[in-house]
DNA sequence: AATACATCCAACCGCACGCCA
DNA sequence: GTGGCGTGCGGTTGGATGTAT
């Protein structure tokens, strides 16, 4: 027994709504409130709109107390911290900026947000260095691979590395700190002002990503079998290793956030040095990795994985796991 | 000036959840 | 406990607009 549809789809109108359809649904909604979305364009004379359509134009356009314009600093970074804790969680994002709905938040993620981690050299889904990305996957290749891992790495994050290498448009210029010649082992790295959290299946996600596109950036003769334990490297770092992280931009002992770490180049930005360096703690949240890349199976996959995600609980924080300076008052509405 | 390509964002879709009879 | 219904949510799409060639 299926669902009746919200609307008889045939005698709807859809796609962008005019100024008078805005002003009918309006002042309908001043009279009467929201009480009943299917209702509305039944009652409201002339307003041939499904109620679904209805709802979401008031509340994401015509709503009276919706923030129309550019987002603001300070709520991008509320944006990048939220992400990186509940991940594509968009209405428990959106309910902390006010005026601002979960479609405009995903929508600046997506279109600018997403760039701009990128552009810092931080992997947006996984809210990690692509260099720390780069050397977890190291320490379980073996070297014929580890040789490859740049190229398969490049292979996955190509459009990322475009921007960050050929766009004049990304906001931030990447420093290479002097004296940082290689990648630290895996692993937690106080001292540089960055902990790794705790495994994430996002992470797992990434990381199995670039694993895949390694059989296809070796050539045939290099492509032996996945070595696992074989090449027990335990932290440390070969030759080739090195070669592979310096291939990336930057590194995570140069890799600082904010106006007191960023040094020269980000003096003055209010980004501050936590908001990139936690995971998407949230159980098995994979919802919007790469979807363009997988077929529609896949994505069909990832969808199952995403709603799934969204019936689980949020990061259980532990000694491994970021602690984010969050607001009490915030922090609440995440738990 | 014309065309191609890239970006943005409003709107749509399908599913999940909570409420209620 | 079950099913119908209304609503909320996140992923995706497609048209409008901007930019590059």
């Amino acid at each position: 027994m299926g669902r009746i549809p919200c609307c008889e789809k045939d005698n709807v109108k859809r796609g962008q709504w005019t100024p008078e359809e805005d002003n009918k649904l309006s002042s309908y909604i001043a009279q009467h409130g929201t009480r009943n979305w299917r209702l509305i364009p039944k009652n409201a004379a002339g307003l041939q709109r499904c109620g679904k359509s209805c709802r979401l134009r008031w509340t994401n356009y015509l709503r009276p107390d919706l923030k129309h314009g550019e987002f603001s600093e300070s709520e991008e970074q509320i944006i990048v911290k939220l992400h990186s804790v509940v991940g594509n969680r968009w209405s428990l994002i959106a309910a902390q900026l006010a005026g601002r709905t979960d479609n405009d938040v995903k929508n600046h993620w997506n279109t600018k947000l997403k760039k701009k981690l990128s552009g810092m050299g931080i992997d947006p889904i996984t809210h990690k260095p692509f260099s720390h990305l780069m050397a977890e996957i190291a320490t379980t290749l073996a070297p014929p691979q580890v040789a490859h891992l740049a190229e398969a790495a490049l292979g996955c994050f190509k459009d990322e590395m475009l921007h960050l290498l050929t766009k004049k448009r990304v906001d931030f210029q990447l420093q290479n700190t002097a004296g940082y010649e290689t990648v630290p082992p895996p692993g937690n790295n106080p001292a540089a002002g960055i902990y790794i959290s705790q495994e994430s299946e996002d992470k797992d996600d990434v990381i199995q990503k670039i694993n895949l596109s390694l059989p296809r950036a070796m050539p045939e003769t290099d492509n032996l079998p996945p070595s696992n334990n074989i090449w027990p490297m335990n932290g440390e770092t070969s030759d080739a290793f090195t070669g592979i992280c310096s291939t990336f931009p930057t590194t995570v002992s140069s890799f600082q956030y904010g106006a007191t770490s960023y040094g020269n180049n980000m003096a003055g930005s209010p980004w501050s040095q936590s908001m990139c360096t936690g995971s998407t703690c949230t159980d098995g949240d994979q919802q919007g990795h790469s979807l363009q890349e997988r077929g529609k199976d896949k994505d069909r996959e990832d969808a199952e994985i995403g709603k799934n995600a969204r019936k689980s609980t949020t990061c259980v924080f532990n000694s491994d796991c970021v602690l984010w300076d969050l607001s009490d008052d915030l922090m609440n509405t995440l738990v």
